[in-house]
DNA sequence: CAAACCGGTGCAGAAAACGCACCGCTATGT
DNA sequence: ACATAGCGGTGCGTTTTCTGCACCGGTTTG
């Protein structure tokens, strides 16, 4: 599109970092792309870029600029997908920006039931925490996104909450699997494996012990991969925790689930939602629409 | 801006009805303007405007591509300001659709007293129905809108929702005058002044005497001027009804208003809103929530 | 059935964008 | 201390794109 070419080389440049790096990516000259950038700040009426000695940078008014471009190719995008539909075609992509814990099993469900119903559209699937789920949705990188709390943006609009209390997850001979509901400090006391502090799992459990007794957790195993301490503690015996959205038990013949004991440990908010004002592609509303109903019914 | 040129051609195009006249209207020749709308229409894969014999209308995409850019020109134009707003200039433009009893003393007291903190800003303020007002917001043609329920449309957003309970308003010397709350059956057997049906007022009014006793009101006056209804109230000693947002009794020595009983007549729900999903100028969210503040405060 | 409009096209000239060569400046590395 | 490499910016001739003019074929209108 011919009149999306001047924000595509102001992306360029704030890509590459300098006006002479990004021409030889876009395959234009250098001075060519920087007549194009002095005439937009011109015509727009206010810099956008702050000249330095090695290259340039954005300026405030140009954080603005890149984030109505962002919003403006979203949209662009959204239009088109809307209009093909018209012709008939239901076709669409779906990016999603999305909690470990809903990887394995959750997500792989309800995208290939969605696909079977639509099978033009096609999905990005990435693993984020909250933080950079949070910024990806901002940046138009990430449709939707799946996260547990708390969160720390303003523009994140919170679509669908769910409680999740943490599940202790051990192997089907453990002391402790006979229990229909566990008290943290049971747990504590068998051997465990945490996660670490950036996923909301641990900062419950941490909540939890502080308040209970000032202290802290002391795993013996650490892990960013909740696929890891899963299997670690079927390995070794040990008790690991997760939300149990992330689980499917019947695939995991000898380890078990059972719930924390909520007066110990309050339960997680799995958050479903999106930036905040934004319109989403149809195929993404659609698609949000259809995880709304799979996390209701998972309620129960 | 260069690259909004094509979105105005077209917008030309759509209000003259055929490219020969909009040809004129823009200063270019019809041929230029012609190869511009297939070129854009080629870019962007899609025909957008039907030829007709006798000019030209847009279909379907067309429509849904017109949304795209009125959104788009309206982002821009946030942009601008805030952009603006860096630069330490307090400028911008809000633009309210609202109901007609708003007009007299409410708004203006407001406007100018947001005006007293940011004389940049101006204004642009009209009256209009439920359902104008809700075009107008579609088309981003107002930024705010202040009306009565009920409502439509679905992209209408409510931001602040407010009971007004419709109040009989008199002179000081009518029989009811004495009464601290007024049943609908006295009021309506004096003579009385009733908005036309396209106006809330007149709705909950017809609603009651419909549940009360199965009948429809008989205004000797119908107007669909409320300041005429007030006027004429006090003229020829009649009951008038409105909402009573749009009284300011002090002003009116020789007038009175009194609520009608609740029992009689459900309240009217004032409603303040603005598009679905849009995010408003910096100057127009600003007075957005100045407006919900007065109007938080009318409450007692 | 002619006149009035309509959208579309061929062609030549105007306007805009581009590539090349080069300038002045500054951080960097020897 | 000084050459160098990398940066943004500029003058100029060339290429690409856009525009205006004249004109075509088709349809409605009076």
């Amino acid at each position: 599109m011919r009149h999306l070419k001047d924000y595509e080389f102001i992306e360029g440049v704030l890509r590459a970092g300098s006006i002479r790096k990004a021409s030889e990516d876009m395959h234009i000259t250098a001075s060519a792309l920087n007549r194009r950038i002095n005439k937009f700040e011109e015509e727009f009426g206010y810099e956008i870029f702050e000249r330095l000695p090695r290259g340039v940078r954005l300026n405030p008014a140009g954080e603005l600029l890149l984030h109505h471009i962002r919003a403006q190719r979203s949209d662009f995008a959204r239009l088109k997908s809307q209009v093909a539909d018209l012709s008939g075609v239901r076709r669409g992509h779906v990016s999603i920006a999305c909690s470990q814990a809903l990887l394995p099993f959750f997500l792989p469900r309800q995208i290939s039931r969605y696909r079977g119903d639509h099978p033009g559209v096609t999905f990005t699937v990435n693993a984020r925490d909250r933080v950079e789920a949070e910024r990806e949705l901002s940046e138009f990188a990430s449709d939707i996104a799946l996260v547990f709390e708390p969160l720390t943006m303003v523009d994140f609009e919170v679509v669908f909450a769910m409680a999740q209390p943490i599940h202790c997850v051990m192997r089907r001979d453990h002391p402790l699997a006979g229990e229909q509901q566990i008290r943290l400090r049971d747990a504590l006391s068998f051997p465990h494996v945490a996660p670490s502090e950036k996923f909301a799992v641990r900062v419950l459990l941490e909540n939890a012990a502080h308040r209970l007794w000032s202290s802290k957790i002391t795993p013996l195993i650490e892990s960013e991969s909740f696929d890891f301490m899963r299997h670690y503690a079927e390995w070794e015996d040990m008790v690991s925790f997760q939300f149990p959205i992330g689980l499917d038990m019947e695939r995991h013949g000898d380890l078990i689930a059972r719930p924390l004991d909520v007066r110990d440990v309050e339960p997680g908010n799995l958050l479903l939602g999106q930036l905040r004002g934004r319109t989403l592609p149809v195929a993404s509303a659609r698609f949000m629409r259809e995880l709304m109903r799979s996390l209701r019914t998972h309620l129960n």
